[in-house]
DNA sequence: AAAAGACTTGACGTTAACGTAAGAGGAATT
DNA sequence: AATTCCTCTTACGTTAACGTCAAGTCTTTT
């Protein structure tokens, strides 16, 4: 009980987290504003924590998959939520089972959509490799991609 | 070659293609408007085809798995364009490849949300278990669930 | 001490994707 | 003929999720 895992106890400017997953300050404050974050001050400035940044990954995540500010907020609150407010999470759990389906069909959209799209890729890539080949990416544009890919956590790494 | 499918050459009201897919009238004419559909006309009434249907489809698909309807025009005007623009095409060869990418880092973050939100309501599910097992849902109720998710096709069977 | 950088709080602007209300035109029903 | 119904266009309103200044504070560097 008296055992909490000890992280360095670090924390992170608004600057730090915004580079870091490449929001921007306004968005956070947003966020914030909205009732989504509720970061620690000293004095004026926003002191982030691990937990703030924890929710931060879960916010963006949220939205990368269509949920509204408002619905990550719902989700948010119950992991700090105790065990009060019993009946309010009734109605929480039937919304969740809802947001099940719906991300369920999402996700067979997707699935969809990546099909049709590589197909239409397909056909893109014969009919101009038949008739303008040159306009076909070269291997090197391929490397540059996956550069690309990788940049997201070069930042991680080499803590710029 | 002169053998084309012939379905009966039925046509819809805007409003016919409303009801069965949920969208507004509204939402049709601003489709239309930003090019992503252009029915036919009958005085200055709208009268929308069997491919006109087929597109909105894609149009209300694109659209839940959070494209946007520039996004979605693109696509759809890979299936009607000739062979011309190639190098307009070479663009779009591009943007897909990296739309690709984004759609199945998209599939995973629902994947993730899905097994979260699973266990969300699993731990609020034995928490009111234990303490409010009055407002556990009734098995009335899931039937209620699955009416609703058939509902959905249910105007297809009996042409209402 | 002055300038340069981060951070802050307003407050107004912006974009996408429609909603909504107003006014008018045909077709069908009463 | 009048009412009802569906449709049309035009045009302004709305919501979410920020962007974009403006103006001020605090700290650090020069």
């Amino acid at each position: 009980m008296a055992m909490e895992l000890r992280r360095p106890e670090r924390t992170f400017t608004i600057r730090q987290l915004c580079t870091e997953f490449k929001a921007t300050p306004r968005a956070l404050r947003f966020y914030e504003d909205k009732g989504l974050l509720t970061p620690a001050r000293d004095g004026m400035n926003r002191v982030y924590s691990y937990k703030d940044r924890a929710r931060l990954i879960l916010i963006l995540r949220g939205k990368r998959v269509g949920l509204s500010l408002q619905e990550i907020r719902e989700i948010l609150e119950l992991y700090d939520e105790g065990d009060e407010a019993m009946s309010q999470n009734a109605h929480s759990l039937k919304k969740f089972r809802e947001k099940i389906v719906v991300l369920e069909q999402q996700r067979e959209d997707i699935e969809g959509a990546i099909t049709e799209l590589k197909q239409a890729c397909e056909r893109l890539e014969t009919r101009l490799a038949e008739k303008r080949p040159d306009l076909l990416p070269k291997a090197a544009d391929y490397d540059q991609m996956l550069r690309a890919r990788l940049d997201g956590h070069a930042d991680l790494a080499m803590g710029k």
